[in-house]
DNA sequence: ATCCGTGCAAAATCTTTGCATCTCG
DNA sequence: CGAGATGCAAAGATTTTGCACGGAT
């Protein structure tokens, strides 16, 4: 599991200077990890930690750290709706997305269910797999229950 | 493959109006297909064809096109752009996307990949998959050849 | 003491909406 | 003819940027 020191260190080490109002991002995000979040959301929870940020300070953030890869970028919903996913300890994204059309949820699977064919797909495309992102739209278990339509 | 015919008569069907506007968005989606589109670039393309169009029809045109299976609507470029992607014949996107994080090459893998593991996926989860969007970061051929950095 | 980082507000993007008019069926 | 579509421009929503000030190293 990430830490909050463990990601300050990252931004330190990448040359980066530790600010409150980073500090605050970081806490929020380690939070709130089972949520997606917007900028506006992790600005309103910021906000309680430092009153004095703004709204810019968590975009120059966020870029900055889904260029630390430390959080992922991801856009599910509707055009311009940004949300941000903390990353695991190793900075890799091994998890996907499961979303249910009918009722919106979105249910996490931490596990990495395309371990058995990436090789195949390296191999196949002769590409270099990094890393990969995973949604996968659908029903889930309650809305199933309450039949389709 | 999906003909423009195949296409207006499923707008048809579901109780729109055949509109110049739309066979132009139509036929600029068939011809750019290998193409991922933003709606700016379907309204430059659609306006050689019918200069009487507007970029809100192009926005309206590609909400219905999208709830009609027609197209996929696909966001990996950086916030606040969205890309237009052809669907196959039956209105089933199973191809996936291979990024070269160097070049910024995009595969398209027209296969679907995931056939096998999705059974799988369905019973652990107890979620009915309906579709999928795979998009996959990493090094292409090209990049590879040239040596990592 | 230097840069880097920040807040604020303005600007830039991208998308949606209201409304009068036009057009398909 | 009438419901649905459209263009245009204005409004919304989200993200980025310029700039002077403040803070971390």
């Amino acid at each position: 599991v990430e830490t909050n020191q463990h990601v300050m260190a990252k931004l330190n080490k990448a040359g980066f200077k530790l600010t409150n109002q980073r500090r605050a991002i970081v806490k929020v995000l380690l939070e709130k990890q089972k949520d997606h979040l917007s900028a506006e959301e992790v600005y309103h929870f910021a906000r309680k930690i430092t009153p004095e940020i703004g709204l810019a300070t968590v975009y120059r953030t966020m870029d900055l750290l889904v260029d630390l890869q430390v959080v992922d970028r991801i856009s599910f919903k509707e055009a311009g709706m940004v949300l941000y996913d903390l990353r695991g300890d190793r900075g890799q994204h091994f998890h996907s997305h499961l979303i249910c059309d009918r009722c919106g949820d979105v249910l996490e699977v931490e596990e990495d269910i395309m371990a058995d064919i990436e090789p195949m797909i390296e191999e196949k495309f002769a590409f270099k797999i990094f890393d990969h992102q995973l949604t996968i739209h659908g029903l889930c278990q309650d809305c199933l229950k309450r039949g389709e339509s």
